[in-house]
DNA sequence: CTTGAACCTACAGTCACTGTAGAGATTAGG
DNA sequence: CCTAATCTCTACAGTGACTGTAGGTTCAAG
């Protein structure tokens, strides 16, 4: 039995428009189609696209992703080279966390002195005004 | 005595074209020309830019930066509105470190298991494949 | 006056989607 | 078999915050 492109997607968690893009970057295989032109996939098809999903939600870019699925696909599977790939993303995550903790810091230093009275000496506006005033500990663009 | 727009960008940490994008956007306003057409700045220029590098390195959005400096502007400027702003942005980095942080415990599970012999098991890539594997905390991408 | 750096505009590309328009396909019920 | 509702199709534009490129012009120093 095979599914349409909005089974797939409710079974696998993604939207429809979704699966047509990575479909369109080559991420998931073209799958068969009706005499009318629509998608049908098979069960592997679920398989794989919960596989990119997870990975995207753990935060791995498209481009690891497809590593990693080459890794999977692959019956002499290298284990060092996913756990590498798992590894890096691990340290950025890590990194990521540092950076935003020290962005914290600053956000509670420019938010624990204005009250909201003051109306002529706004700590907020002259942290951001005044380099001098923070010692700005992460001046990379973190989002 | 007036910038030109690379002096303005190594003054105030920005790239040329993010100051023309930065005035094609109306965060900076348009400045005077030379009779060539090439921009020339006055020392506010570096002020305004620097404000809003500095807000951009805390992670605030263009939208966010475009309202506290309307509030910076104001004369009679309401901390409350700046405070609340910046309270707002501590609230969602918070939310995005804890977010972080239970990916960082997943993949340090996944990562741990996996000591990169044992070709047929390859915990890396089973934890992704398979949904049961991992009582995943979390399902929104975090980027 | 010449040279080379800096500047100009306009546009495409990045990432990972999301949304839209307008048309065609499929399916369930009558 | 017909109809209506839902689903799907393609193609393209938009998101945020820039970055990069091409092809040309202007400026400042020597």
């Amino acid at each position: 039995m095979t599914l349409s492109i909005g089974m797939l997607a409710r079974r696998a968690g993604a939207k429809v428009q979704t699966i047509r893009y990575y479909e369109q970057i080559g991420l998931m295989s073209e799958p068969v189609r009706t005499y009318g032109g629509q998608r049908r996939y098979e069960e592997e098809a679920v398989k794989r696209l919960s596989f990119i999903r997870h990975a995207r939600a753990l935060g791995f870019s498209l481009d690891q992703i497809r590593n990693l699925l080459e890794l999977a696909d692959d019956p002499k599977r290298d284990c060092t080279a996913a756990d590498s790939i798992a590894r890096e993303h691990l340290a950025a995550v890590k990194a990521k966390i540092a950076a935003l903790n020290s962005l914290k810091r600053e956000l509670i230093r420019m938010v624990d002195c204005c009250n909201g009275t003051d109306t002529a000496h706004c700590r907020v506006i002259e942290t951001l005004a005044n380099h001098d005033l923070c010692a700005s500990p992460n001046h990379e663009p973190v989002q």
